[in-house]
DNA sequence: GATGAATGAGAGTTCATTCAT
DNA sequence: CATGAATGAACTCTCATTCAT
């Protein structure tokens, strides 16, 4: 029991400190050293819980995106209007980019390009544009949201929410989330939906 | 003279094949080797013209937000429209992203986090940010734009343009720009415009 | 009871683990987690029975070396004529080769070289030298044996039976092992016994 | 001038150091550190004129057969009588593993074993064996060397010459060679030769 | 008797940078 | 102007060994 208890409690401090590290530093500058001792342990132990410095980063990646997906999919009822729902993910997006800005900064920062690496990460952003689609897809077919190229739309989605909560981020004051999240809500609503 | 053409041409290869190499592995992963090879001179060559590597990076970011920052001014007139302006910004910031995806690429992958030389690049955002701030606080003086927090619209007219640019230049087959163009054109203009 | 014969049967598994292993990779490229996953135990327990991995090696080589010198001593009578003696070596060294071609291999390639281990090994070699010395002695003052280097005589011996039959051994396909153990046979005996 | 000199200068001293570094530790427990020491240049050094570890010491057992070979071929007379040739051969060899000592421990102590390395390693006895086959062939052809597997009789040469040079090396003691080399002689050429 | 999580010293390798030419 | 041999700090990764259970 006690084994269960450690080995969960290292690979979520590795989790922690590797999400930490790598989205101060990056991907590249951020070394298995440090993200050894940020999690208190010797920097063998990564290499028991992982393959290497890659595998590390694509766990962290593939879980940060199931979480945001999980999240969207618990919170949104198919039995609700699509106006409606669109405006909740623009919601859930906005929180889950606030409270997972390490992740979300990684996300960002590593996601273009086009090597080995980063067409995992493309897939993951697939994955990410299809669960919106469905939506996307329902909203046009329900004439709600305007006939448009549903990749412009998604792209859209998480080009401007990412973005500006970064943006917001950025300042270490403390400020009013709510209007952020609000008027980033008005800009895309009114953007697609008709009228 | 001789000598100088040949120093013009030697620091233009130089910058096109950093740019290409920049592009293609990020800065990191990017080696001066690489660099010097692709533009056909010696390793030494480069610390000859910048001082390293980091001097080079950054002065390709430098000159490619001119660049996008002269179009902006040359092509926008003061005395036109607001609405009409924004659209024309957007115009130009889609074809930029066209033209000089290599740029745009390093610029998305290169931009975030916080580290000493993002902070560098961070002000070059803001420098950005505030070329367009002045069209958006015109505007919404001029009640055209809704009165809404001006860095949001910037974030949201960067990250909208960018991430969805960036969306359909992964597709390796050509296609038509010009709807995509329209498309977000439309979502942003609904988004942020008065009725 | 039942512990003792899980004891015997774990250090059994052990040893032939560590001879497939060490004789596929060599003392350094095997690992000792390999050495364990192959034997179906965990690699704690290789410390349970052997203070190390070099301490497994050398019991190994010993044990190895030890069989072929119980073998030699136990066929050959010392009533017997020395010409017929030192054939009957050739042909046990040459089925020992066939037999222990694991073993062999570890030690052509690990008996050279002249580092601490190595040391030990060469106390085998030498040890496996004496016991050969013995008949060579008496072939000599027998004028048996023509009058040379005893050390010269026995290197022969082994140089040539281990080389002669790993060079046979690489090739995959069975083959008959008789012609070339009475070639080997033949080169030896001409070679050294007076006519 | 002055820079081919120092060229030369420099991977010359990487390969003598390398061989003496190799044939000291074997080629795991060699390090570059210790080859870049004994050489007098910094590790890095190394890795600007070969491409590893794996790299110099391949280039160093190529380079070692092939000046064996150019030996043979060169001092051997096709005109000459095959018995003659032969004896020569053995001579030549045991000069060369006296001269060569270090190599020939590296070639004893790494060409044995199965793996991709070695595989490469057993090429070059491939080739060796092909040099002094083509004199076998020939003295089998002229009856002057009884008909026997040309595989054994080549391995025996290698085998009988090297180990027992290298039993003698092992010695600190300066020592007469010319015993050995001629005891040597005697054993293979008795062994291999018709009456 | 046996385990396997955790360790940390040490290895091979990369690469931005320097400098004599 | 331009070179490229040489550097060495810093990095990722390996693996024999330990020890609490």
């Amino acid at each position: 029991m006690t084994i269960i208890i450690k080995d969960l409690d290292t690979k979520k401090r590795l989790f922690d400190s590797a999400a930490k590290v790598f989205a101060k530093k990056g991907f590249d500058k951020a070394t298995v050293d440090e993200i050894a001792d940020y999690a208190g342990v010797a920097k063998g132990t990564i290499y028991y819980y992982f393959r290497g410095k890659e595998e590390l980063f694509l766990f962290l990646m593939e879980e940060g995106m199931e979480r945001l997906r999980l999240r969207i999919e618990s919170k949104i009822n198919d039995a609700d209007e699509i106006a409606y729902s669109l405006g909740k993910i623009i919601d859930i997006h906005v929180d889950f980019v606030k409270e997972n800005s390490d992740l979300c900064i990684i996300l960002l920062s590593e996601a273009w390009g086009i090597s080995a690496r980063q067409e995992r990460l493309q897939d993951m952003l697939d994955k990410y544009y299809s669960i919106v689609g469905k939506f996307i897809d329902a909203g046009i077919a329900q004439k709600v949201i305007r006939p448009m190229d549903k990749g412009v739309i998604a792209a859209s989605l998480f080009g401007i929410t990412t973005v500006a909560a970064q943006h917001f981020l950025r300042k270490k004051d403390a400020f009013d989330w709510d209007p952020v999240n609000s008027q980033i809500r008005e800009i895309l609503l009114r953007g697609i939906l008709v009228d």
